[in-house]
DNA sequence: ACTTTATGTGTAACCGGTTACACATAGCAG
DNA sequence: CTGCTATGTGTAACCGGTTACACATAAAGT
């Protein structure tokens, strides 16, 4: 490995003025900073970031903590996080949580060791005040608290969204399908249309589905028409779910829209793919990785005035699900 | 930050001490390493893991290049990685290339920087000698040489496989989607399926799809159909083009499997949710991450005897998108 | 001519761990 | 009783950078 010693001693010069051609400051003559560059250059060095980060006390790592990579609404909010810290020289520790408390713990605790200059998260347990102890800048991304910055779509008024449009486009038997518990926005989402089929005098009926998996969804569409195989409308827990729920229709032999109607959440990238597209309500996912990022950035740079809470607008795509008017 | 030395103040030792109950090394009475132990519970101690990679030349991270996680295919490969590493304690780095090279070798130099211990790459730019002077243990993924470790599936067999089954489940006017052309494991299916063709009397077109992203992917579905509409039979350069082709040829009221058979190729968790689901060659995304991992640990661990190379099988998985016999 | 200030460079301490080495003590063999 | 080995612990060097501080010189101000 070639050290800033190598350097120095190549350059005639002392690893104080290394450093200093390196990082830019302090006082350098013209002459030393080329002989520098040119023995950095034929030494073919680049410093080592492991100790630079000992003694700053901070790393050019920031700690990403998503609940499933395997979910296709993360990977999205990863690239964009990925892509703008990238641009300020950061690069990313990846954790999936798998949304189990031992686990975001474990990694938050990595996070610490490896003196990250910040963390994004974007996980459940923010409750538990697990980062209250932490000195370290955070940022929460599809979560909130008032405790801390962070970056959100607004779920409620996507609920909302969902049920308002479903029943303009006249769904009248609409069934619900409620997130996991433990998953803060499907909660959201579910109050939002709770909150507008209240109001109405038409009827719906709930059915709860505990995980977001590709491997569940066909079970929770498969319950869904065992249970209420009259529903000429659903409010999917998101779009995988919306997508077995078409698949499961067809199979039955419904026809999409005239028979059910379908509204699917995130708006994930396959959705334009299924046949019939599929209806949904869309999060900026990339969009809201690059602003959570954005935002952690600014912490970070301690900027002033810096907003704490960033509210994504949330939009329905229409497309083939539900019915034109 | 509690260090070291506040540990060994508090437990009335030496930092060499602490040192030495953490590491469970050297000589430590039984007395002593109690009150150690009851020191770091009460300080709530738990060590800086740069000043130990500094020291020891060799961090606790692992370095992953993936072309792109928003690629469904790659998340599943990260998942497999992840899970086992952490077993061992390792965490990952993570990077996107876009498979451009310039990311790509950014990306290696944050590695070293870092002192990974090992990485792991599933990019495309193996020919170009960038990774030969690294000192640091690399397994590649999704992609092989000679000249390192590597795990992948057996490309040109899974070709093989998916126009064998198309031939013999009676498809008469192949089209063949080929990947782009730096894409080594594309390449690998396209001549496995061009050798099997090649040996029949059967018609077939060729269709060159230059991305594997989602937007592109109706596009190339759009192409397809305008260029050889009366195809009956497609394999496609992946599950996302197959999904695209099925959504298309139901838009143009083609019949599924009747006028049209399609094969995927990765089994993504998707596929088995389009309607109708789509028949595919199952690569084992997960399984093959969780071997490039352990033949990484193992390369670290310079365990003798350690296989170089791993090839996974391939699997025609039969759903809906062809025909039955 | 004499401060003062700006510029340029080197020495050494420091970041928080690990470990080579020195030293001390105890147990045991001869 | 002496010498040797096993056990237990501390001191200090080391990893590869950064930077406070000291020192030297040149330019500018009075």
């Amino acid at each position: 490995m070639i050290t800033i010693k190598d350097v120095a001693r190549e350059a005639g010069v002392s690893v104080a003025t290394v450093s200093r051609v390196l990082n830019e400051n302090g006082y350098v003559g013209e002459e030393t900073k080329k002989k520098v560059q040119k023995a950095m250059n034929t030494l073919n060095y680049s410093p080592n970031e492991v100790a630079r980060s000992l003694y700053k006390r901070e790393s050019k790592l920031i700690g990403l903590l998503l609940p499933d990579i395997t979910n296709p609404f993360f990977p999205q909010l990863a690239r964009g996080i990925e892509d703008t810290v990238n641009q300020s020289g950061y690069r990313l520790l990846l954790g999936n949580s798998d949304e189990e408390l031992e686990k975001e713990l474990d990694y938050i605790q990595t996070f610490v060791q490896n003196n990250v200059v910040g963390m994004i998260s974007a996980t459940n347990h923010v409750d538990q005040n697990i980062y209250d102890a932490l000195q370290i800048p955070l940022v929460l991304l599809d979560r909130t608290t008032d405790q801390y910055p962070s970056v959100y779509s607004d779920g409620r008024e996507g609920g909302r969204l969902a049920a308002r449009t479903l029943i303009e486009k006249g769904a009248k038997r609409i069934t619900l399908m409620k997130g996991p518990a433990h998953v803060k926005p499907a909660q959201d989402r579910f109050k939002g249309a709770v909150d507008v089929l209240s109001e109405t005098d038409i009827d719906f009926s709930v059915l709860a589905t505990t995980s977001y998996s590709f491997e569940d969804a066909k079970g929770w569409a498969e319950e869904l028409f065992q249970k209420y195989p009259n529903t000429d409308g659903v409010i999917a827990s998101n779009d995988i779910v919306g997508i077995a729920i078409i698949h499961e229709a067809l199979r039955l032999g419904k026809r999409i829209p005239e028979d059910l109607q379908i509204i699917g959440y995130d708006d994930i990238p396959q959705s334009s793919l299924s046949y019939p597209p599929l209806s949904t309500i869309r999060q900026p996912a990339y969009e809201m990785g690059q602003a959570a990022a954005e935002l952690l950035l600014q912490t970070i740079k301690k900027e002033p005035g810096v907003e704490t809470t960033i509210e994504m607008p949330v939009e329905f795509i229409e497309r083939d699900t539900t019915r034109k008017e």
